[in-house]
This record gives C-alpha cells, sequence and structure tokens, in this order.
RNA sequence: GUGGCUAUAGUACAACGGUUAGUACAUCGGGUUGUGGUCCCGAUGAACUGGGUUCGAUUCCCAGUAGCCACCCCA
C-alpha cells in the first residue's frame, strides 16, 4: 500500500504502490464485500426491521459518514475506547478535522438540533441504518466498516420509553429466531453516579490494593473507576464480587426510573439479566444502560462460544443539551447487523426464497427473439412473475435457466410456432408441453396459476 | 493496540524439498440438428508478497500483509 507523509501542507508519496499480486486491489483490512449470495440476509433484516419502526412509529433518518470529529470527541467522549483508540479520522484539505462516524447517536442529535426538531410534536423517533466505522482489530463479527441499525427516542423521560426500546430490539431477534438475552443496569444520573463512584474507589483502595488487582484495573482505578466492575480478569472478578452495586445508591428519581423500566419489562415478558457489571463505554450515558448478548444455541455444539454483544444502547439525558440543543431526555440502541446475519448463518434458519419466479420466456431464432421480448414485457405490465435471458440461443441453455430460476412453467417460441401463431407451455415439474394459441397465452398462464392457489 | 494459530483454483479441502501440484462442488463445453433437473465425458482455473537456507522451496526459516482465535473493547 502507498504510504504518504505530510510535509509542509503538501502529501509526498514515501512508498511506492505496488498491487497485491499484479492483477487485484486487495480489499482493505477489515473491510467486507456484500456480495449477491448474502444479500438474501439484509434483505430478510431489512425487511424485519422496517416493520417494526413502522407499527412502533420510528422514522428513517440519514446522517452523514462524515462528521467533525469533535462532535464524537465530545460527546461519545475522549477517553472512551470507541473515540481514543478506534476512530478513522484524518485532517482534510481545509485543516478541518474529520471522522468517519464511529457510531450513529451524535450525529442524529445534532441533526435534531440542528433542524429544530424540538418543534416537532415529542418525542422524536427515529430509525437510522448506516455504516459506521471503527479502526479496532478485525476478527469474526468484527469489522473496521460494519453496519448499525439505531433506534433513538428523543424529548420522552418516561420509562416506558425505555422499556419499549428494549422490547423492539427482543421482538427484532425474536422473530429472527436468534436466542438472545438482555443484560440491563442503571448507571444512575450524573450526581447519583459520582457518589457511587466514590464509595466504588474506597472500596478498590480498601480491599482491591491488598488483594492483586490486574495492571488493566490498577490503572482504571480512580480514572475510569466504573470499568472495574467490568474486568474479566479472575483475581478481579472475585473482588467486584462483592463490590457495592450502583442500584444501592441510585438517587430517588433514578432508582424509580429503573424500577419502572424493569416492570415494564416484566408486563410483557421480555427476559432480562439484572447485571450490576454492565457499564458502557459511552461518556453520554445515563441511567438505563443494556446490551443484547446472544445465547449460545446448545451445548451439542462444540463452537466456541462468542460472546460478542449483538447489540446496545441506553437513556442519554443529557446529551441534547449537551450538543447546543433545548434539554432533552433520550434513549436509544444499536443493532450491529453484519453480527446478526453471522448468528442467522450460524443457526441455519432456513430464509424464504422471495425471488420465487412463475414464468420463463425462452426464445429460438431471431425473429422469435423480438417476439419475445415483445411477449414478456407484456407479461411483466401484467403484473406476472416473469424471467428471460434472451443472451443464450440455445433452448438447453435457457430451460437450465429457468430451472436454477425455479420458475413453474417455461414458454417456448421458435420459428415453427411464428408460423404457426402458436407458442408453447411447458411444466416444468412434469415436463409435459402444450401448443397453445399465441393469442390466447396470457389467458392460459393467468388460468394455470390461479389453479394453482388452490 | 497485545499475544497465538493459519495462508494452495471461485469455494471447501489434499499431497509433496525435485519433471504434468490432486479431489469435490461451482463455472464453461459436449453426449448429433429445438428441451432443464439425474448420469457420463471434456475444458478453464491455484501456491499471498518479499527476502533467506538449498544444486533445487508451494513445502524449511524470517519479515510484511491478510484471515481466524484469545485479550482489550464493543456492534
Amino acid at each position: 500500500m502507498q504510504k504518504f507523509i505530510r510535509n509542509k501542507g503538501k502529501i509526498e508519496e514515501i512508498k511506492p504502490f505496488k498491487s497485491k499480486n499484479g492483477k487485484v486491489f486487495a480489499r482493505l483490512r477489515g473491510m467486507k464485500d456484500v456480495l449477491p449470495d448474502e444479500y438474501r440476509y439484509w434483505s430478510l433484516i431489512s425487511k424485519k426491521i422496517n416493520e417494526l419502526t413502522k407499527t412502533y412509529g420510528y422514522k428513517r433518518i440519514d446522517t452523514p459518514i462524515l462528521e467533525n470529529a469533535e462532535l464524537y470527541e465530545r460527546s461519545t467522549g475522549k477517553t472512551s475506547d470507541i473515540i481514543a483508540k478506534e476512530m478513522f479520522s484524518f485532517i482534510d484539505k481545509n485543516d478541518d478535522k474529520i471522522a468517519l462516524r464511529p457510531e450513529g447517536t451524535p450525529g442524529i442529535v445534532r441533526s435534531y438540533v440542528e433542524h429544530g426538531m424540538f418543534n416537532l410534536p415529542q418525542p422524536v423517533k427515529l430509525f437510522w441504518l448506516g455504516q459506521v466505522f471503527r479502526h479496532d482489530k478485525p476478527q469474526a463479527g468484527r469489522f473496521r466498516q460494519f453496519t448499525q441499525i439505531d433506534l433513538e427516542c428523543i424529548g420522552e423521560k418516561g420509562p416506558v420509553i425505555d422499556a419499549q426500546l428494549i422490547l423492539i430490539a427482543y421482538n427484532f431477534f425474536k422473530e429472527l429466531q436468534i436466542d438472545i438475552m438482555i443484560q440491563i443496569n442503571s448507571i444512575g444520573c450524573s450526581e447519583c453516579r459520582k457518589a457511587y463512584i466514590n464509595k466504588l474507589e474506597n472500596y478498590y483502595k480498601e480491599r482491591g490494593n491488598r488483594t492483586k488487582l490486574c495492571n488493566d484495573c490498577k490503572r482504571r482505578l480512580g480514572k475510569n473507576s466504573l470499568r472495574l466492575l467490568d474486568c474479566k480478569e479472575d483475581q478481579c472478578i472475585a473482588i467486584s464480587a462483592d463490590a457495592p452495586q450502583i442500584i444501592d445508591y441510585l438517587c430517588e428519581e433514578c432508582k424509580n426510573h429503573f424500577v419502572k423500566v424493569l416492570e415494564y419489562l416484566d408486563e410483557v415478558e421480555v427476559p432480562y439479566n439484572l447485571n450490576s457489571h454492565l457499564v458502557r463505554g459511552l461518556d453520554y450515558y445515563s441511567k438505563t444502560v443494556f446490551e443484547i448478548w446472544p445465547i449460545d444455541a446448545d451445548d451439542s455444539n462444540v463452537e466456541v462460544s462468542r460472546q460478542l454483544a449483538l447489540g446496545g444502547g441506553g437513556r442519554y439525558d443529557g446529551l441534547v443539551e449537551y450538543l447546543g440543543g433545548r434539554p432533552a431526555p433520550a434513549c436509544g440502541f444499536g443493532i450491529g447487523v453484519e453480527r446478526v446475519i453471522l448468528k442467522i448463518k450460524e443457526k441455519n434458519i432456513p430464509l424464504k426464497d422471495d425471488d420465487q419466479a412463475d414464468i420463463f420466456v425462452a426464445q429460438l431464432g431471431d425473429q422469435a427473439r423480438r417476439k419475445a421480448m415483445i411477449l414478456f414485457e407484456e407479461l411483466r405490465r401484467a403484473g406476472l412473475q416473469v424471467r428471460q435471458d434472451f443472451s443464450k440461443d440455445s433452448l438447453k441453455n435457457q430451460l437450465e435457466v429457468a430451472n436454477k430460476l425455479g420458475t413453474k412453467y417455461s414458454l417456448i417460441l421458435g420459428q415453427k410456432e411464428i408460423v404457426d401463431g402458436t407458442i408453447l407451455i411447458r411444466d416444468m415439474e412434469s415436463g409435459i408441453q402444450e401448443v397453445v394459441d399465441f393469442k390466447k397465452i396470457r389467458q392460459e398462464i393467468t388460468k394455470r396459476l390461479n389453479n394453482e392457489i388452490k
């Protein structure tokens, strides 16, 4: 790959370009092509999410891929991993610091503020689907460019919104036959969180330093103390097991809010796991936070369990104001589409073929081809699911295509039929063919297709 | 970002320090002239890149690159 250096504002090449094998330019690390075969999964997912967002009243919004890098630094948080370690950012020709969006929420909130959406009936419910970028080390289900579905509800503080968003996510996975567990916690508002962190730090200072904390945690303590709860090192788990739990330190309002969220979830029978160690890495969260974890198929499956989160979200009551808008509470979540597809593939859930074709138009000879093209257009306009491959000359090849497409009937038009004013209709399953008057072919086809439905 | 494993046709895999690097699926062509799904025959098609060891490297060693796994973190 070419390497460049910036020299007095000019970009200079320091390493000449060399293609990988002289034939092709290889994909960049962590990037992925979505090929037609896989696109079936994408269609399934967009169909499902479109249904859900429609019924729950979420309207589609798109925002630019490029934003001012500061937007993310100030909202997601300069010290968060996503920003500090993983954000794709660069200086553009105007010497502005630009970022490829590492997540959806800040851009959506920016848009809400910029377009004065507080003048719309509140809350504003938004649905977003787009590519996001993180410069992470790639792994299965972890890409540098990946796709997120985001639902954001801005302008409502009631806990029913939190619960309903979780319900939507739950429905989404359930209807795709993916087994998940909601991990949920509350990290309180800025007030009660501060008090809790104090308590936590004291606990760790007393208990943690004497016993051994892992190196990461020693560093975290005092800087990002909430993260101590999250550590997977055995010695740290042992200590964090008895650590004070934040829900015991929530203020009255935060506590009531959280209890309400859980009650609503119970009401609609969404299973969840109260995970007092769940802490989310983004600065703007308050009160409710949750993640969506897959449940591994079963023990008979030897597969190594990849506990990659399929989604996550929470409440962010302060962000709108922080980004310069009129104060508005908000809540939202994101889902990683590639990971969902991975799960669907893993489970071998059969996909319905939504490309079911009924009729194939085959032709032999140039004269027949012209007439067949006209017939094809006619059938298409009549709303029939009709297919063709006029680029092929031999009947053999055309029937082969018809077979692969799974059409029920093939119409065969050759020189002989043109002379007689007829056309052949071939039942692809039985192989039985009939000669039909060319003028009556449309009636004949519709008759046969209608009979089949019975 | 740290550590480990891997790298062969489009895909999944195999063998080998030495002449034509195999198999399956896929693709294309054929099994008489106008008939698909099964079967048979044939063809196309590959050693990630760079360096080293060696008479000789796809094979052994090193580096780069990429993928995977664990960690970090997350979607």
